[in-house]
DNA sequence: AACTCCAGCAACCGCGACATT
DNA sequence: GAATGTCGCGGTTGCTGGAGT
């Protein structure tokens, strides 16, 4: 960050200018209004504005110039506060495993600034706006859109099979299916029961057994682009509760000659380059949890409840190498809700051999208590960054992924090196 | 060395949601 | 229920410094 560049007092000025819904210098704007000095912040603005909040905690912003002197309209005050003052604000330049979580938080949720730093500590809303923009900005001058041309297909295909009476999860699974992209698996994994998923996030090292035991593939295994969106986020919660996977789980084989610009890691979401459980056995029973997860959003929500429109995780960072979870997992069983804690997990570990091989202690940092309650209904379940929160399935399919990612092949993942289409159709049709 | 271009960033603006009166 | 007050979000603007010419 710069540091303020001196006061600018060409840019005093009554600060709001604000807004229709509510001046946000006070409300009913006193009829005199101080002359609030806009611009960039001075040291000594900070240190009142830090002063003030030492002693009166956050909040009240409009108090602050009122009671502190300070000529700045609350708007502003908060703004640099949230934005330069508050404690605990990490500054510099994202890491991978922030960068990672971006763009998986973006594909999910489109422009939410607010909702992606929450889950990113220490960031803030418009750092990470910025970062996104800038990221744009590249990716357009360069001639590339941001999301992979298959998960703008995807999205064509999605839109076009809206007004089909059928659930839509179960929809969205088959179409992908059916889609041309898909390569039917080159191996075939042993079914999967409930209680074995669920043993498996409870304790990696039993899915190595298991893998041991059963499996015949070897990573690493290339990525599908088609692969890397089939499997949903949801379909992970099905894998998790109430699902009986009727086809055999399935590893992709070399499908697609493109590389990905952004790899998926994701266990359950890729066709290639890692486990990919296969279309679930829609029948009664099995799309309940989905479909009430679908209902809860349309459109581009609807997208990543099936699947479809979840960024992957960015390269390894070293040559077999793939990317931890970004987010350990916790689940705490409450009444209505799931109850996520979230740990940001910054390490990257070796590949997925050295993740088959973690210690049991490593293990625990997989969901040690992952008890997911079924009756998580996604509205009110919020998530926030390190602190406990409510969950959206939304959430809970994230978390998801970023488990399965665990479990993921290594890639040779490469930036930039396949076509792309348009993203505005993504992110403005979700919510 | 001077100039231009551009990426990155901080701050502002407009608006909506929610709370309070 | 309406008006008022507060807060927060997302989009946009403008400044700065570095890279390129």
């Amino acid at each position: 960050m710069r540091a303020p560049v001196g006061v600018k007092e060409e840019h005093a000025a009554i600060c709001p200018s604000s807004s229709a819904g509510g001046l946000d210098n006070g409300g009913a704007a006193p009829a005199v209004q101080a002359a609030l000095k806009k611009g960039p912040w001075t040291p000594a603005e900070d240190a009142i504005l830090l002063d003030y909040v030492r002693k009166n905690g956050e909040g009240n912003w409009n108090a602050v110039q009122k009671n502190s002197g300070l000529q700045r309209c609350g708007k502003s005050c908060r703004l640099r506060w949230a934005n330069h003052l508050r404690p605990n604000l990490k500054k510099g330049s994202f890491s991978p495993e922030e960068e990672a979580l971006i763009l998986q938080l973006h594909a999910r949720l489109g422009n939410k600034w607010a909702r992606m730093a929450a889950q990113l500590p220490g960031r803030t809303d418009n750092e990470i706006k910025n970062y996104w923009n800038t990221r744009i900005k590249r990716r357009q001058r360069a001639g590339l859109p941001l999301y992979p041309a298959e998960i703008q297909r995807q999205i064509t295909l999605k839109n076009q099979k809206q007004g089909i009476a059928m659930s839509p999860a179960c929809t969205a699974q088959h179409s992908l299916l059916d889609s041309t992209t898909f390569s039917p698996p080159a191996v075939a994994l042993p079914l999967l029961h409930q209680n074995q998923i669920s043993s498996f996030l409870q304790d990696p090292t039993q899915l190595k057994n298991f893998l041991d035991s059963s499996c015949s593939f070897h990573p690493p295994l290339t990525v599908s682009p088609s692969a890397a969106t089939l499997f949903p986020n949801a379909a992970a919660l099905h894998a998790v509760r109430d699902i009986e996977l009727s086809p055999p789980l399935v590893a992709q084989s070399p499908a697609y000659p493109e590389k990905m610009e952004l790899p998926s890691t994701q266990l359950f979401a890729t066709t290639g380059g890692g486990i990919q459980l296969p279309p679930l056995s829609m029948g009664q029973g099995n799309c309940g949890l989905l479909d009430a997860l679908l209902q809860e959003t349309q459109g581009v929500g609807e997208l990543f409840k099936d699947g479809l429109l979840f960024e992957p995780l960015p390269p390894p960072t070293s040559k077999s190498s793939f990317m931890d979870p970004l987010c350990k997992l916790s689940y705490s069983p409450c009444s209505d809700e799931i109850l996520l804690r979230e740990e940001a997990v910054q390490k990257p570990v070796a590949g997925i051999p050295a993740l088959l091989d973690n210690t049991p202690a490593q293990a625990t940092e997989v969901p040690a208590e992952t008890v997911i309650h079924d009756s998580c209904n996604g509205d009110g379940c919020e998530l926030s960054n390190g602190q406990s929160s409510e969950v959206t399935s939304d959430d809970l399919s994230l978390e998801m992924q970023q488990l399965a990612s665990t479990l993921a092949m290594a890639h040779d993942w490469s930036f930039g090196s396949c076509s792309w289409d348009n993203m505005p159709l993504l992110t403005r049709s979700s919510f």
